[in-house]
DNA sequence: ATGCAACATGCCTTGCCAGGTATATACCTC
DNA sequence: GAGGTATATACCTGGCAAGGCATGTTGCAT
């Protein structure tokens, strides 16, 4: 399974790598927040470790397992061919940057106004 | 196969993805130049169009498919969080900008100088 | 050292999907 | 309307990967 998308291809996959966008998590807590079994868990941890998306620490008998946000690389690159095509206009633009530049989400950035 | 995930799971949906970026194309078209039997063709082309990926026009005995960008929203999505994990400084963002945002790949936009 | 907790791994089974081959359907040309 | 071209579909098959279950391993506590 080299490629990148046949990696998120898996829902169990996209929603373990989604609960460690906030942050590091244990083994223990990703079964019970995602209610999977744990050999599941560590089986899909195994498959993203060795894909390089994620990374873990031991601490004493438990596993922190943290994400390796390079990894996605990959997958937007080849994502931006086609990303042209719906974001040909400025509008869709100022979208997308809405999207992807706010840090935080109150305030927005200065930019020319219209 | 429900998810756009798994659809570009498969390097063969991808390269034919590719291929109707430039435009719109043919099976015979995309069968020659991907050179892969024609039913493995008009098979992928069936995922791809009852995803919503691709849709189809009779010329005669031709079926031209051409893209249909927005479904690729999905993976674009999902993949936001973990975008911002990776361009949280503003030299990650030029570089995306850089990507996205050029038209004509000769001249670069006008933007602060460092 | 025993017992428990956290995690990994091995085996087995099942389902699904891609590829191959053959065949159907539609259209055009002559 | 016959034959050729372009595309779709049906059927079969092999492989691979996910899930379930049992068990191994390591570390901590007492």
């Amino acid at each position: 399974m080299g490629s990148a998308f046949a990696i998120i291809a898996e829902p169990s996959r996209r929603a373990i790598l989604r609960l460690l966008v906030s942050s590091e998590q244990s083994v223990g807590e990703i079964e019970r927040q995602l209610r999977m079994p744990q050999p599941t868990v560590s089986k899909h941890l195994r498959v993203l470790r060795e894909a390089g998306f994620v990374e873990a620490s031991v601490d004493a008998q438990r596993r922190l397992y943290r994400l390796k946000p390079e990894s996605l690389h990959e997958v937007d690159d080849w994502l931006a061919p086609f990303r042209r095509l719906w974001s040909a206009h400025l509008d869709a633009l100022e979208r997308h940057l809405d999207r992807i530049d706010r840090p935080t989400p109150r305030k927005r950035r200065a930019r020319s106004t219209k």
